[in-house]
DNA sequence: AAAGACATGTAAAACGTTACATGATTGC
DNA sequence: GCAATCATGTAACGTTTTACATGTCTTT
């Protein structure tokens, strides 16, 4: 059995609702889950090859397409979604931050107040445009929830805007430290 | 220039306050920053070695040091000063979550709500025995927060409370709303 | 006519982890 | 004496991003 690339996975997990192609796939995660995960083409059409050989996914032919633009649609296999089915069921996860924020202000010591105040406030920036979007995509699928699959959407979605809302309210507080400790 | 791994930030960052061998350093970052920054020996000797070549640090003799074992205590040069100065005043960051609880709950729709249930569960234990130690070093910075560096040490920690605590908040809703979709 | 989105794919580089290899010292 | 920790380093492996290469279709 392949080994579990998490590529794989975000893959096979958007192929089970339907078919898509790489590019395709690629949209999917830019559009919804890049917040917590991240894609490229360069992993996702070697990751599709792979996976093709591998029987977890096959291609499939475009009807609707006429064009002579090249197109393939992947459609996964029962294999591939046993295979997903595994990886749900197993509950170990690899969570991971990576905030250089956060080590910027950890070697706060190094530099001038100002400097820490200044990384700060471009953090809070970044996050205060990003949450303005989570909350509009929360309000959004708020309407919807009767349908099953978009409690999932919505729970990931309220996940980024109750941490990015605390992210914030930390900001405030960190600045506000700073600035006393200063005086 | 060097180009910047954030190793070799970490490394600067934290030569910056004492002299401290490869090994000393894999544990000042197991210790205090592991929770938003990871390293490992196989990526920290050849930032060293790579650093030296550059003039960012150097090696000092260890006049403590009378056993046989070998022991290289490595300093930051002002060259590595600077370059840590410049990195700290550059506000632009790379903050990235990788969430795999998240990702499995995304791709819920392809499986059973215990199974997410259970996912969600397994995430909140992690935070839960993190959180608490997270809290200890809060409390215990808490009562030396009159020396600046301190300061820097107790908003990272900080930070990582009140993150936690929101991911537990939102745990239970989560698992709540999925308990009560299946009813 | 041009710009931008659609579409596939490869190659090189960067980066990092894990495992391996080696040996000294300390504490029980 | 043995286990754990201290201490340095390399090699293999795997993943992912970035840049490149190529060409089509749609919209303005």
């Amino acid at each position: 059995m392949a080994k579990d690339r998490k590529i794989d996975m975000v893959i096979l997990g958007l192929l089970f609702h339907e078919n898509l192609t790489g590019y395709d796939i690629k949209k999917r995660i830019d559009q919804s889950i890049s917040f917590f995960w991240k894609g490229s083409f360069g992993s996702i059409y070697p990751s599709l090859a792979a996976m093709e050989k591998n029987g977890l996914v096959i291609k499939t032919k475009d009807e609707s397409n006429t064009t002579k633009r090249e197109k393939i649609l992947y459609e996964i296999t029962d294999e591939g979604r046993r295979f997903l089915q595994e990886w749900l069921e197993d509950s170990k996860a690899e969570n991971s931050l990576r905030y250089e924020t956060l080590l910027k202000l950890f070697f706060g010591g190094a530099t001038t107040i100002n400097v820490s105040v200044a990384n700060i406030e471009a953090f809070e920036n970044d996050i205060t445009k990003d949450l303005e979007f989570l909350k509009f995509c929360k309000s959004n699928l708020e309407k919807v929830l009767d349908e099953r699959d978009h409690v999932f959407f919505y729970l990931t979605v309220s996940f980024g805007v109750e941490t990015y809302e605390a992210y914030l309210r930390w900001s405030k507080e960190a600045k506000q430290l700073l600035l006393n400790f200063e005086k």
